[in-house]
RNA sequence: GUGGGCGUAGCUCAGCGGUAGAGUCCCUGACUGUGGAUCAGGUUGUCGUGGGUUCAAAUCCCAUCGCCCACCCCA
């Protein structure tokens, strides 16, 4: 027997039944980026080695460790572990600036070699925005609340928004040689981590998640006390944006973002029942990165989700989503399923969904298949339609049968109108993503119907589903 | 990268030294004039993989791969 192949470690299939809650998701940030004034970027996957290097920084995990990559020739390329760093590469060689796109968003996958767990995967999929050369607060809140509102959007509740401060250039200096010394004062009551993190990266020891070290931390001067006064406005105005427009933040003085390029602003959105990888977005500001990687002087702003952790914390129903098919056309004898070939054809060449069972079932096994593809009606072909010229046709969700006209351009605008009369209230983008009335680790009963659909299926198949 | 839990049918799981099981799904038939229902029958399988112990291993041991959880870090 030949070797049977597995996906890698922490790379996962998205299966019929989970592709149709990521189109979902897909549209709607595509429908709420473009109402924000966003246009969507598709930077490619692999950048060179150097361009995170420099942008998320050498010491950084994701950076030390994380990356994959492959030696190219004699050139060092990598998957990208985030994508701000290739929106900035390509907002600098394309000069962007000039051609007025400075609110830019994108959705796509990037790579990070850790060790999986649930909403943390090798290959994961991150949707962001980014503004570029504006330094004003104003542009900080509306990218804060955007952000607030997918969230919302997706029906996810009990989420939470935290806002924090980090400084500049010229204050953050300041307060991290204070921090610095404070720590090493109770160096012998940190953790080992914490000890080790004073030199490397002593902001972190911030969010260190041992009681003993928060304890300890309530000694420590916080980053807000050393804001200079153009940071220490900026904020104070990007905090009455968001209360200006009645989205809950609190200001949490201890939030630190990994990434070495975040100034002044950063932000996160947690939810609960996640575990540990309970963050869903988080962002900040960054003036500075763009010069750094041989731009222009212009400042930068923006957030990453994880779509897989977004799906996770919305709890989608598993509902039912198959292709929603027209019509299933069903042949009964040779001479019948020799004119359904044109047939099928000619009424999806008039934009009518159509299938039928080209692997040759008996009537039953036909009927059994139209109903469970979720066509709204049977086309039924034999003899005797043949003879008379009609087609019958069954609705499979009353079991209601009627002759209908065999010809083509009639048949069409026959189903077609039924069609309007339900497409409206099924089509999933006429719908708010739907919460579930169970935990997403939870059991696996039957799903009640969506109340918004008053169309209930009939037999159609629930899909399997890897539960996640 | 460190520590722990778990891998048996497509799916959810039982079996835990002595011939591989249930539910569900799937397939065929009753049914060349009607799907969802019912009935009859069928495949459900390298028991994750490779070694070892044993007369005998799904079961015990070791290794390995994968999933999950925590740490680390982050979305």
């Amino acid at each position: 027997m030949p070797e049977r192949f597995q996906s890698l470690r922490g790379f996962h299939d998205q299966l019929p039944g989970r592709t149709e809650h990521w189109r979902r998701f897909e549209t709607l940030a595509h429908a709420l980026f473009s109402l924000y004034g966003f246009r969507e970027i598709r930077p490619p996957h692999l950048e060179p080695t150097e361009l995170f290097v420099r942008s998320v920084g050498e010491l950084t995990d994701i950076v030390g460790k994380e990356m994959f990559t492959l030696k190219a020739g004699d050139e060092s390329i990598s998957l990208r572990p985030e994508i701000t760093a290739s929106v900035c590469r390509a907002y600098i060689q394309h000069g962007l600036d000039r051609r007025g796109a400075n609110r830019l968003y994108y959705i796509g996958p990037a790579f990070r070699r850790e060790r999986p767990q649930k909403g943390r995967l090798r290959q994961f999929h991150q949707a962001g925005v980014e503004v570029l050369g504006e330094s004003d607060p104003e542009a900080d809140v509306e990218v804060i609340v955007l952000g607030a509102r997918l969230v919302e959007r997706l029906g996810i509740e009990g989420f939470e928004l935290r806002v924090n401060s980090l400084g500049d250039a010229a204050c953050r200096p300041r307060y991290r040689e204070a921090l610095v010394a404070a720590l090493r004062d109770r160096a012998d009551r940190l953790c080992e981590d914490c000890r080790s993190r004073i030199e490397r990266n002593p902001l972190r020891v911030l969010d260190c998640k041992r009681d003993s070290c928060q304890q300890l931390l309530e000694e420590v001067p916080t980053g807000l006390e050393f804001l200079c006064q153009d940071c220490e406005r900026h904020f104070e105005r990007v905090r009455e944006g968001l209360e200006q427009l009645e989205v809950k933040a609190t200001v949490d003085a201890r939030l630190v973002r990994g990434l070495d390029y975040y100034v002044r602003t950063a932000f996160e959105i947690a939810t609960a029942g996640l575990g540990a990888q309970n963050a869903v977005l988080g962002g900040g500001r960054y003036d500075g990165l763009i010069r750094d990687l041989g731009g222009g002087d212009v400042s930068g702003l923006g957030w990453a989700c994880g779509i897989e952790r977004l799906l996770l914390a919305a709890a989608l129903t598993e509902h039912d989503n198959p292709p929603k098919l027209d019509a299933f056309v069903v042949t009964l004898g040779p001479r019948a399923r020799e004119r359904a070939l044109g047939l099928v054809e000619g009424l999806r060449a008039r934009n009518v969904a159509t299938m039928w069972d080209t692997a040759g079932h008996g009537l039953g096994g036909q009927m059994k298949r139209a109903g469970r593809s979720g066509a709204a009606y049977a086309v039924l072909i034999g003899d005797d339609e043949l003879a008379r010229g009609t087609v019958t046709l069954k609705d499979l969700t009353t079991g209601e049968q009627r002759e209908a006209p065999l010809g083509l351009d009639a048949l069409a605008a026959e189903l077609t109108r039924a069609r309007g009369a339900d497409a409206r209230a099924s089509d999933p983008r006429e719908r708010p993503l739907e919460r579930a009335g169970r935990r997403a680790t939870g059991n696996r009963q039957t799903p009640a119907t969506p109340p918004t659909s008053g169309k209930p299926r009939g037999s159609a198949r629930r899909e399997n589903d890897d539960g996640q």
